[in-house]
RNA sequence: UAAAGCGAUUGUCGCAGGCAGGAGAAAUCCUGCGUGAGGAAAGUCGGGACAGCACAGAGCACCGUACUUCUUAACAGGAAGGUAUCUUCAAGAUAACAGCAAGUGCCACAGAAAAUUACCGCUCUUCGGAGUAAGGGUGAAAACGUGAGGUAAGAGCUCACGCGAAGUUAUGGUAACAUAGUUUCGGGGUAAACCUUACGGGCUGCAAGACCAAAUAUACCGACGCUUGAGGGCUGCUCGUCCAAGUCGGGAGGGUAGGUUGCUUGAGUCUUUCGGCAACGACAGACCUAGAGAAAUGACAAUCACCUUGGAAACAAGGAACAGAAUCCCGCUUAUGCUUUAUUUU
RNA sequence: GCCCAUGUGGUGAAAUUGGUAAACACGCUACAUUCAGGGUGUAGUGAGCUUAAGCUCUUGGAAGUUCGAGUCUUCUCAUGGGCA
C-alpha cells in the first residue's frame, strides 16, 4: 500500500521545479546532491512528500546509463519513503526533494537503498524531531 | 556473402496505455484480463506521407542529380547489365562513370617555353636575319610511338605498322555498349574551378497545426505613411495578384507557459499461390503488434538455457556487445557481442 | 524532437582566386639588470629523434579529388546556439 509512487508523489510541474531550486535548501550527501524545501500545504497542494530524480549528462553520456541510473533511485525511494508520508501528513507539510545523482560510476542497487535510508534517516531527524520551530520558520 | 534471433519460467513490489466490470454529480478511484524498445530506436544525410503559408502563378537566381534498362509513393535507395580500374589460386571489390575537341580562368618552384614556344643546338645567309623542332636539361605534366622515305637542316611533310579521339555504316542488343569496316584528325592537366548540356526541386516544419481554459497594460524614443498608398501576405530578387490604415525598429514594463487533440490501422505484419533472371509486383486468407510528456517499458530473488575458463564427468568461478521509441514511414551511413540457418570459394 | 554554427602552438587568433602552415598578441623558458622579487631589455619557444646540423610528423579524426589540400567533397567525433 505504501510502496506505490503516483504521480502526485512524483515532480513533474514546470512551476513547482522552479520553486525548489530557488527557495530549497541543498546539501551533498555522497552520491547525491540533495535539495530539499518543506513549507506548510496549502489548498491545492497534498500533504505528501514529492520527489525527483535528475543525472547529468555530463556525467553520463549514453541515455541507456542515465536511464538505468534513475530506476535505480526510483526503486529505492519507493522503498523508503513510507514514514516520510506519515510524517507529512501529522504536520500538514507538503515536503519536495530533488535528488541530484553526482557519483561518476553507476553504483549497485544495494548500496543505493543504504544511501537511501540514511538520507530519509536525516530527513526525519531534521525537519520532524523539533516539529514546532520547524512549522514556524517554514510558516514564515 | 545473405538472412533470422537477442533469453525463458515462477514469486514479491512498482510504472504507462488499452479493454471489461463496479463506485461516484464529476474529477477520479477500485478489481480483473491482456499489452509495453531496436537492428540500428543513433547520426539527422537523402526521400516521402501529413500540416500550415489567401492563390501556389511566371522569370531569374539558388540547390540537387549525372553509364543503361528496370523497380519503387519517392530518393543520392534497390536489382540486372555495360565500361573502366584494382585484386585473388578462386568466389570478387570499387567508381562524384555527361562535357576541358563550346567559352573563360588557373597551373607555385624549376624550366627557353605550362599552350599557337624557341635558350643552347641544327641548316642557310646578302651576316640584318630566315627556316626548324632530331638532340639537351627542368618539372606532376613538354606537343602520338617505332621504322623508312624525304630535306639545306628538319618536321605526320609522306608512307607502313601500332596507339588514341571524333563522325559514320553494317551486325548483335530494349538500351548503355560490343565487334567489324570506313572517313577525318593527333587538340597537356584541372569541371570535388567558373561553367555548358539534360532532367528535377515553391518555402517551412508535429515546438507544424486545431480546440478549450486562464491571464493581462501599456507608456516613451526614432523612421515611413493615411488612397498621389507606408507596410504586409513565412521563398533571395523582379513581375503579376490580393489585403490595407496604420506599420516597422529600439530599449523599458506587464501577463501566460495548464489541459484536450494531432497520436498511431499503416506505401502495416505473416502465410499460400502466380508473374519476373532479380529488385519487385498481383490475387487470396489470417492478424492488430508501444504511445510517454521533468518523459512508462523497472527492481530484487530462485531455477533453467547460452558463452568462456578449469575438470574425464558431476560441478565451480566468471561473463553476456552496441545501445533506449517521442508525428509516422522507406532508405543510406556509422557503432556493435554472441547464437542459428542458407549459399559460395579454398 | 526539429533546425543551425564552429573546430589551426599552452591561450586568443591570422593565412587574398588551392602553391614554403603558423603572422600578431598573451603566456612560458634562459640570460642580463637587482641584495632579492617585480618591472625592463635581449634571445628562444608545436611534437619526436639528435650535442648540433638535419630528418620525420602535425590544421579534431578517417577517406577521396588534385602534381599539390588549413582551403574543395564525403563520412565521423567533439563543442556551442536557436525554437512555444
Amino acid at each position: 500500500m505504501n510502496e506505490g509512487l503516483p504521480k502526485e508523489q512524483r515532480l513533474y510541474k514546470k512551476k513547482a521545479i522552479q520553486l525548489l531550486f530557488e527557495k530549497g535548501k541543498g546539501f551533498n550527501f555522497y552520491p547525491f546532491r540533495v535539495v530539499v524545501h518543506a513549507h506548510a500545504s496549502e489548498d491545492d497542494e497534498p500533504t505528501i512528500p514529492r520527489f525527483l530524480v535528475s543525472v547529468s549528462k555530463k556525467r553520463f553520456h549514453h541515455a541507456v546509463k542515465r536511464n538505468k541510473v534513475k530506476r535505480l533511485v526510483r526503486e529505492a525511494w519507493r522503498r523508503n519513503k513510507s514514514e516520510l508520508i506519515v510524517k507529512c501528513e501529522e504536520h500538514k507539510i507538503t515536503f519536495d526533494v530533488a535528488l541530484v545523482y553526482t557519483a561518476t560510476t553507476i553504483l549497485p542497487y544495494e548500496e543505493i537503498e543504504k544511501k537511501i535510508k540514511q538520507l530519509s534517516l536525516r530527513l526525519n531527524n531534521n525537519y520532524f524531531l523539533h516539529d514546532d520551530e520547524k512549522n514556524n520558520t517554514t510558516a514564515s
